[in-house]
Parts: C-alpha cells; sequence; structure tokens
DNA sequence: CGCTTTTTGTGATTCCATTCACATCAATTC
DNA sequence: GAATTGATGTGAATGGAATCACAAAAAGCG
C-alpha cells in the first residue's frame, strides 16, 4: 500500500474525448458522416492524428468514405464502457463535493453518483439529491452497487486516511481534487486534479506571453529603427 | 479572434508545482535543506527529473549542499509572480462557480477572486462572500483590479460568447470549465478542465487493469497447470 | 472494367521529454 | 592541503509521441 501515484492519463486518450464531444454534436445536427480532416479542424489537432489516434483505439472508418458518425460512437461507448452503467460515490460533501453531486454531465455519460458520503452529522441531514450517508455504510453501498470509482472531494488532511478506507473496500480507481500526493498501490488509478496549480499555470503563462509580446514590439521597434 | 486552443501546460510545469507543495510542507516541518533525491522520492519522480526541471527554469542548487528549501521557495515565488498579487474574475455562480469562490487555497497562494459575475439577478443578490456583479460592470472591474486571467464557469452555451467579452475587454488567459473548445486568437492562453473527462479516464483505466489483471492471473493458472 | 480521385491506415521520420552518465564542484577527512 | 566523498548540473543517449509520406482501398466516371 505505498508509492506516490502520479495520474498517468494519455494525451490520446484525452483527444478520442475531444472526438467524442465533436461527433455528438454533429449528430445532434443530423451529420452522419465525417472525415479525419472535419474532426481534426473542430478539434485543433491535424487528421493524422485524427487518424493515429484511431488507429491506437482499433477504431476504423471507410476508406475514400471517412467515418460513420453513429458507428463510430457506439465502438467509442464500447470503449469506454459507456454501454454499462458505471456506479460512483462521491465522498466529501463541502463546497466541491456539493457541487459535483449536482452535476448532470455525469449522468448523461452513464456516470452514476449512487451515494455521498461525508463525516459530518450535519451534511448527511440533506435531503435534496443524492443521498448523503455516514462513513460507516461506505461497506454496505460500494458492496450493492459494485462500485469501482470513488470521487474525493474531503480536505487535504483527511484523504490519505480516507483513501486507505476506499480501496481497503474494493475502489480501484480515484479522482482527487485534495492537493495532496495520495500514496497507493501501483495497482490502483489515482487521478490528482488540482485547481489551484491548474489557474497558477494560466497565470504563469500570461505573465510569460505578455513578455514575450513585449519582446516582440521591442524588436519591430529595432527593426524600424534600423530602416 | 479564432482557431481553436488547446490547453499546452507543460508537465516539467507541473512537477516544479509539486516540489513547492513538498518544499512548503517539508519548511512546515522546520527542515532547511532538501537533496534532490529527497523532492524526488517525496513526489514520485527520479531525482534527474529533478534537477532537470529545476535546470529548465534555471533554479539552481549548492554542488553537495543540496539545496537550501527557503532559497527555493523564494527563488519559485519570484518565476510564479507570486510576490506580487494577481487578480482574477470568476463567471458564473451557479454550482461550480460558488464553490469556486469559497475555495480558500486560491488566496493563499496570492490568486485572487476580486468579483464574480452572472447574468442571473438572483445571483446578483448574494451578499455572502465574494461580490457578485451583472455582466454590465465586468468591463468596470477589469480595468479597476488590471484583471488579467478569467475562471469560466458558465454553461458550455454561453461560453464562447462571454469569452469574446472577456477578452474584449483585455483578459489574456482563462482557466474553462465549461466542456466546449473555444476559438481563441493564439495569444490568449486557455486551460480547458473538463472533469468529465478527467472521470472517464479513470473508469476506462480501471476496465483495462481489471483486465490485466485478469490475465496475470490466467497467466499464473496456466503455469501452475505445467508444473 | 479500368482509370482517376479521394481518403484511410500505418511504417518511417522527426521532434521533444525523460533518463543516463559523468564532469564539476563543495564539503569533509586525514 | 591533498584525497575522498557526495551532491549538482548538463551534454548525450534513449524512448515515446507527433508528423510525414505514401501504399492501399473504396468510390466515381467514362
Ligand atoms: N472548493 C473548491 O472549489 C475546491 C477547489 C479545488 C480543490 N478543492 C479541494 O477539494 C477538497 C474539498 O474542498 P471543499 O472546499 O469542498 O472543502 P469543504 O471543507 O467545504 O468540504 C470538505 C467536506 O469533507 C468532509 N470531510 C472531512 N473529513 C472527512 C472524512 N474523513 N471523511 C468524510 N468526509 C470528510 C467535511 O465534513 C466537509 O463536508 C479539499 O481538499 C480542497 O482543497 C476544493
Ligand atoms: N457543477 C459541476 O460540478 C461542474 C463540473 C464540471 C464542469 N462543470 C461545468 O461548469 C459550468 C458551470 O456548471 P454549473 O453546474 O455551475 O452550472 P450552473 O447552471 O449551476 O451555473 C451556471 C451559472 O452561469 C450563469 N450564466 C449563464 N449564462 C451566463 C452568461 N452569459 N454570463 C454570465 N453568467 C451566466 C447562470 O446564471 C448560472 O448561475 C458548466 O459549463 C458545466 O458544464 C460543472
Amino acid at each position: 500500500m505505498n508509492g506516490i501515484t502520479k495520474s498517468v492519463i494519455k494525451n490520446s486518450l484525452k483527444r478520442i474525448f475531444l472526438y467524442r464531444a465533436c461527433l455528438a454534436r454533429l449528430k445532434l445536427m443530423g451529420v452522419e458522416k465525417v472525415f479525419s480532416y472535419t474532426l481534426a479542424s473542430e478539434t485543433g489537432v491535424t487528421s493524422d492524428q485524427v487518424r493515429k489516434d484511431f488507429s491506437e483505439y482499433n477504431i476504423r472508418g471507410n476508406k475514400r468514405g471517412g467515418y460513420d458518425i453513429n458507428g463510430l460512437l457506439e465502438k467509442m461507448e464500447k470503449i469506454f464502457h459507456r454501454n454499462k452503467d458505471n456506479n460512483i460515490v462521491l465522498i466529501g460533501m463541502g463546497n466541491l463535493g456539493l457541487a459535483l453531486s449536482k452535476y448532470s454531465k455525469f449522468v448523461r455519460r452513464n456516470m452514476n453518483v449512487v451515494a455521498t458520503f461525508d463525516i459530518d452529522p450535519f451534511k448527511q441531514k440533506m435531503r435534496s439529491g443524492i443521498p448523503v450517508y455516514s462513513m460507516s455504510r461506505l461497506k454496505e453501498i460500494i458492496d450493492r452497487f459494485s462500485v469501482k470509482v470513488a470521487i474525493l472531494a474531503v480536505p487535504e488532511i483527511s484523504a490519505q486516511e480516507v483513501v486507505d478506507e476506499l480501496i481497503r473496500h474494493g475502489i480501484k480507481g480515484i479522482v482527487n481534487f485534495a492537493p495532496v500526493l495520495l500514496k497507493v498501490s501501483p495497482d490502483v488509478i489515482i487521478n490528482n486534479v488540482n485547481l489551484c496549480d491548474e489557474l497558477e499555470s494560466v497565470i504563469y503563462y500570461v505573465h510569460k506571453q505578455i513578455k514575450v509580446d513585449g519582446l516582440k514590439n521591442l524588436e519591430l521597434l529595432y527593426r524600424d529603427m534600423k530602416y
């Protein structure tokens, strides 16, 4: 039960999600076929990339005919196990947990938050939306709904102990919002989402960009001066 | 004002954030010096990686003596512009926006959400925490606080129009929670955070892992049968 | 049916991030 | 103060992901 776990989610997988979102939109618009370059320009990648990604996930189209949107979406559903329901538990019904529990897009993708848990008895009284249970019922619910994946939205300080408990009860994958590196055995998938870092990254690049723009202007100025 | 924007945040930068979080923890514990391999084992990377990353950001230590934690943290603060305040606006005070507006870690890192905005007059009446303004005051606030970065937590359907407005008023970087690809000019930094995808990735890898484990067991069985 | 056009699928190539290997430097020991 | 030890810092090697280039397949057309 140890070893730091970096989240290792492939870029190609993230792109596949992009393609799928795009395909769903096109389908709604009544489109039936796409070419790799259509998807490419919609998602901001190259058409080679699209085809290479499809190739990696064994998705194939019709030479010359492009791809059939329905077939493509079906294939993706199978790949992503969206044909079966995926039951999820959410731990920590604070600010973030509450927002996540109300997010309807999860359900629309067959990801059902079947129950939420909180240590705070006051939170357990909430009666709108998804039920909030005490931590003592964790095992019962995980077993009943064959839950394999959890969302963790508890404070930093409790994150590790909660994770240990989750794994003891059979959880195999966790989306972790607490800004700590969890120690788990390597067969457990951890995906760390650190919103502070995401924001700070943007600030960093914005400052850098402004500096670069500044330099560009300087260069222009210099060029002007030469002629 | 067009061109799809993928978020391009370097892994090395993300690791630097990891190191920093780790250093802050160590400092609290009263530690004053670290070696690259200390940081490495704490963050689950190799010590080469740590040194290479530091080298990329021009952070340098003492040969043989390792790194001085205070010096390191100061250097990082400078790199990340944490010595100055960074003013942020948050658009969309729905479920997610509300949670984010209450998140105290932003402030602790000198990232101040100076104001939030919502189109809904009802939301504008909220009087706890950060003020919620109507969109008509966007320009005024952005100018007054020299805001360069925004958090976007509005519905998918409004995301693009709000982004256009933000950029018109001088915003240069956006953390976008709406699951759409925003079209912006290439000098604007976009960081897309798609929580559905993050969750779905975990589900995908968990299923895959279970399959792999299954195979491993099969192999064991097979080996047992041979002898 | 064979020729042309169009798009896929993938080996070959390039590019970039990580890892390796070691020269360099600072501290410590004798 | 020379020798030794233990760390950094960085070019070189490696590996993996993105791009390129083109052969193969399907559709259309005379
Ligand atoms: N609020 C945000 O927008 C935000 C943004 C990014 C990251 N985060 C991170 O997400 C986590 C939750 O943030 P939050 O703002 O919702 O905090 P919060 O304090 O509002 O909520 C935490 C909840 O977890 C519960 N809890 C505490 N210990 C528990 C335990 N051992 N078992 C079960 N439940 C427990 C608490 O009762 C509380 O309801 C934190 O780690 C925070 O750093 C929050
Ligand atoms: N709730 C979540 O946990 C969650 C998780 C992941 C992603 N998201 C995404 O974040 C966004 C917000 O989600 P939410 O659950 O908070 O939705 P929500 O409907 O609760 O909140 C959206 C808010 O934006 C405001 N708004 C709408 N149009 C606007 C405009 N043109 N200008 C300013 N404000 C406007 C609305 O009045 C509302 O208060 C969505 O795109 C959603 O897909 C939400």
